[in-house]
DNA sequence: TAGCAGTTTAGCTAAATTGCTAACTTATGT
DNA sequence: ACATAAGTTAGCAATTTAGCTAAACTGCTA
């Protein structure tokens, strides 16, 4: 495995770490949803939440889809949903 | 699902957004090693490694157990590396 | 106890991230 | 054409992260 293959799966990951994005990747896996909706959804400011998604766009995870004037991201890669309860696992064992 | 799940989950992975932490991971998937064999494989200053070992500890990730002057870390959710191919796949399709 | 290998902690600087407000864009409806 | 709704982009301030060097520990071994 070359350097350039892990700064890849890096940049997927940070793209997912920050809760606000959690909270979109979870809501998108159970289908495509408007930015007003994940706006209401996580509680911040249409700006903030729409950089949040652009970031996620450009690490290739959701791709948007434009209707009228409301732009729906949908999840690329709803595998990524599988990690959470291997997540929650680790939370849950803690320290050794 | 509250907001604090989420925080928590973001802290896990954002413990694994880097690339020497993932390489680190990948390393320590296949059994325990020292701080020193890790420095050899990532390639950064000691300290450096270190502090991402410490920096995966406090997430909860991983354990470490000394043996005379050397420190072991070993991965305590071995579920975690089962997203790669997941991460590899969407690396892969990209845009839509 | 002195010295050495292995590791961690501290302190610093540079760069990246986050969230906000304001301004701009795109599409709808009148 | 004008107003309004939905999103994005720009620019700024505050915080966090990353890497380095230097200094401190920790545990062997002479």
């Amino acid at each position: 495995m070359n350097t350039r293959a892990y700064e890849l799966r890096a940049e997927v990951l940070k793209a997912m770490a920050h809760p606000a994005r959690l909270m979109m990747v979870d809501a998108l896996a159970e289908g495509e949803k408007c930015v007003c909706e994940l706006q209401k959804l996580v509680g911040s400011a249409m700006p903030t939440v729409s950089r949040h998604l652009a970031q996620m766009k450009s690490a290739g995870i959701i791709a948007s889809r434009r209707d009228g004037n409301k732009m729906y991201y949908r999840l690329l890669v709803p595998c990524l949903t599988n990690v959470f309860p291997c997540i929650d696992e680790a939370l849950g064992a803690e320290q050794a």
